[in-house]
DNA sequence: ACTTGAGTTCAAGCGCACTTGAACTTGCAG
DNA sequence: CTGCAAGTTCAAGTGCGCTTGAACTCAAGT
């Protein structure tokens, strides 16, 4: 039979990672592996889940650090369940809705605003729509907050 | 009359981004400034336009050099006119439309593919929903690419 | 047994986007 | 005219997310 394992090298193929950047994460915390008797790393087919979940937190901005503090949720002894998958899931679907509506947010007040040249920030309504969004200081809070 | 132009701490003021970001910026090339007879950085007031599309750039994961190069488009003599930043408004909404749409496919897929428990993109119809996919190589070619 | 590719650690380096600090000059309010 | 906040340059530092290099060991085919 196969290998049960991953060496660092066939993650990093299966991935599409970097073998310095699995190191990396490891070193981080984002992912474990158990060693051999000659001290190289071995990868239970689990962790391929890990990094993919990694790698597509990242492109949507999401930090290592962050990345790593939902990955703690996971449960560390044992293989994660698909219900732990999903739970997990699930938090990043209201980050991913937030970070999309605010995209879209942004697209339309583009359209709108650069458009019609009051980019300005000083009294386009499309920005700071309230009074109370003005009082809180410069700066586009509304969007980039 | 009020002054025509902004000095360095009224436009980070009304940016809301710091002094020392805007002589970045005015280094790489992205907003420009004239001089008083004492080297102060005076600032027209479309500047601060620039500056507000700079951050909203990056908020959406534009780089500096990306954006410096939309910025470029923008003609260098005279002031914008509200048909120059709806030209470039035009494409930006394009990229922003693609990436909308790469979140919501992320989003989905997260959805599924997590929840089913099959993201080692091993063999994942979501992930990679064709052969000619498959045989770019390794990693998440579809979402991530 | 020997070679060779894959693995190991550790320190240093890199690209991006800024920030900070030192040393100095300007400009406006009283 | 003086004082002091706000401006200036330049070099160096920061945080993130890795990569690279040196020096070494391990594992597997012939």
């Amino acid at each position: 039979m196969k290998t049960a394992t991953l060496t660092i090298g066939e993650l990093s193929a299966r991935s599409g990672v970097a073998p310095s950047a699995l190191r990396f994460y490891e070193e981080r915390g984002l992912i474990h592996s158990t060693r051999t008797s000659g001290n190289q790393r071995r990868y239970e087919r689990g962790e391929l889940r890990r990094v993919s979940f990694i790698r597509i937190a990242q492109q949507v901005g999401v930090s290592l650090e962050r990345i790593r503090d939902a990955l703690k949720e996971l449960p560390e002894g044992r293989t994660p369940t698909k219900a732990d998958w999903t739970r997990l899931s699930a938090r990043w679907r209201s980050d991913l809705d937030e970070r999309i509506a605010l995209m879209q947010r942004l697209r339309d007040t583009l359209d709108g605003c650069i458009g019609c040249g009051c980019l300005s920030l000083q009294s386009c309504r499309l920005y700071n729509p309230g009074d109370d969004l003005a009082a809180q200081g410069p700066g586009p809070r509304k969007l980039l907050g």
